[in-house]
DNA sequence: GATGAATGAGTTTTCATTCAT
DNA sequence: CATGAATGAAAACTCATTCAT
């Protein structure tokens, strides 16, 4: 969380670092593949460290999990901005969208593990709503026109929408997101 | 013995047939609640059966796991006529999705499996699309009123956009699908 | 054992006869391929019968490995003097070792079970050697020459020794069992 | 990491080599006891180690059972050599006999395992020919004089044959085998 | 701090044996 | 008598977690 840690930066923190951003990056990676039940010894293997280290720095599952989400959220919620700032609307959004389309492939089967009733996820959907309802909020209102989005249906009903919507589907890819995304988005159009 | 299997068709079938039901029906429960990976002890348990019953009857969890989808699949597909024919469009339309969201909760965690690569499950998304397709572009059709849906939408595609929408959300019910679903078939007429 | 078995032939003796045959048939069958612990099943499914019936007419395992060896073993014992009287000494001691050894093939495993403890086979060995101990003796003792058969083998080494050397050997075939006993033959006629 | 392997090989391997010795000693003996599908818990609590360390090792059990056959041939076939300069040429082969016959016994259903058709052991027979058939040609042809074995019998067709007349015989012990194998000499002596 | 060997509980899977039809 | 479904004990195997080096 907080970069500066206060006192001396006791040497040897790179090394211990490189490995920590190396075990989330292998935990991404076979995350997507294997599922979150994966063996740990396939993300150790994969990252190149023993199967202590990963005990070490994640002594939780939960940990790793909580890691590597709260890494791809920001991720995220970062690109929305810069893609606004570049792009005009329609196109920040359907590039946001596969952008997020990425995010939530990388999820499979984090969803369930997330409500699986393990109190080491209760601050992860916050953070998820906290971090990513602006960014859906702004894109989509940006790309409905002046404006008008319906009423009826709060920001974060968008989010979750959208994040619904992103969800691979076998036989096509994310063009097929962008597309869905898009009907969703007349559809907030319409009516008063 | 009997290809035409005339009279008797080898009694004593109806309680083998018995505990197939009875595995089926609490193999999805279990899906639901501890997901496709639960300790198969878990499933017999429930059905009231021996554990050596559950291997007769299905050799590999993949065939326990087809046989729960099928017939998962195959209730929601004989829903789809039958509240079309018992209410007007848009109600029909927001019951069968009521009806959908829950089988595709029972799927938590089944997609996944689905999508292993295991090719036992290589017939099923090609069932998924024969049973539902024309029961979703039947009823999305009649809710949008005069057949003008978007010419660039396949039935298909309605489809899986559909089933995404009725994915669970963490802290939503049923009634916040309906909705979504309900935006995106505005989306559909847009652009008549 | 007892071919006439008194009273009425109790009807449908026939069919029950007949299982009997097919399931020793396909035991022997089965060990051979697959060893003396071949699951019940593999059996049953070869005789084309249920696996009730191997138990109703073996009830314990080593019932069923009785009845074939013993049903190989008389065989074996039987082809003995039909060959010596067919054929002269050396070719019928070469033809009979060839049948032996096929016999010998089909107890891959069974001497294992024969000296497992088990006091069902208790009976066996004697029975091998009562009933072929005259036939290798005789084999042997026309194919050494004029009865000059050492004086320090007996008949039973003779019978066991023949035995091991009628074991199948990887990368050979009977032919090779044949000269090595041929070989040990030669031994017994050298010496005083 | 290097690959010289100077230095410290990596310490507490220690440890490791001697769970692997254990494993292979218990598993030595508890095939002779109870056979090559003995329960791995059998063999690991004979070994004093947990059940996890057996598959850490030998992940399959095809890999134990090579293991073991190695470590017995290798040791069969030093022993050759050794008592060779020891004793005069009969002697020696008598011991180097009863020494087989005691490996033999060990073999108790691998041979079975062997001729599985598992491509596991496909190296096996090989290893066995290449370290034993010098050390039979050389007893053997010490034993039978000034060279006289017959032209006719390959030093490999000795090695299986004493390898068969080495095996264990119900009621007889190592004197039984050692009696025989000398009576197969004396035929390889004959017709010079 | 890092490593990977050891552990053993938890699961899957097989099969002999029983027994209702 | 024959059948094959049901059972569950026993064995195999995996993998999270600990801990000595």
């Amino acid at each position: 969380m907080s970069s500066t840690d206060g006192g001396r930066p006791r040497r040897k923190r790179a090394d211990a670092q490189r490995n920590v951003d190396a075990l989330i990056e292998a935990a991404k990676a076979v995350f997507t593949t294997t599922g979150v039940d994966a063996p740990a010894k396939e993300i150790t293997d994969r990252a190149g460290v023993g199967i202590g280290t990963l005990y070490r720095h994640f002594p939780l599952r939960s940990d790793l999990v909580t890691a590597v989400l709260q890494h791809e959220i920001d991720a995220c919620a970062e690109a929305g901005p810069v893609l606004q700032a570049e792009f005009e609307p329609t196109e920040a959004l359907m590039r946001w969208v596969a952008r997020f389309t990425e995010f939530v492939a990388t999820k499979r089967g984090l969803a369930a593990a997330l409500h699986s009733g393990d109190p080491a996820f209760d601050g992860l959907p916050g953070y998820f709503n906290d971090r990513l309802e602006p960014v859906v909020a702004s894109l989509l209102g940006a790309a409905a026109g002046t404006g008008t989005l319906r009423k009826d249906v709060a920001a974060r009903d968008l989010l979750h929408a959208v994040a619904l919507l992103c969800q691979p589907v076998p036989g096509e890819g994310p063009a097929y997101n962008q597309r869905m995304v898009a009907v969703f988005v007349d559809g907030l159009r319409r009516r008063s």
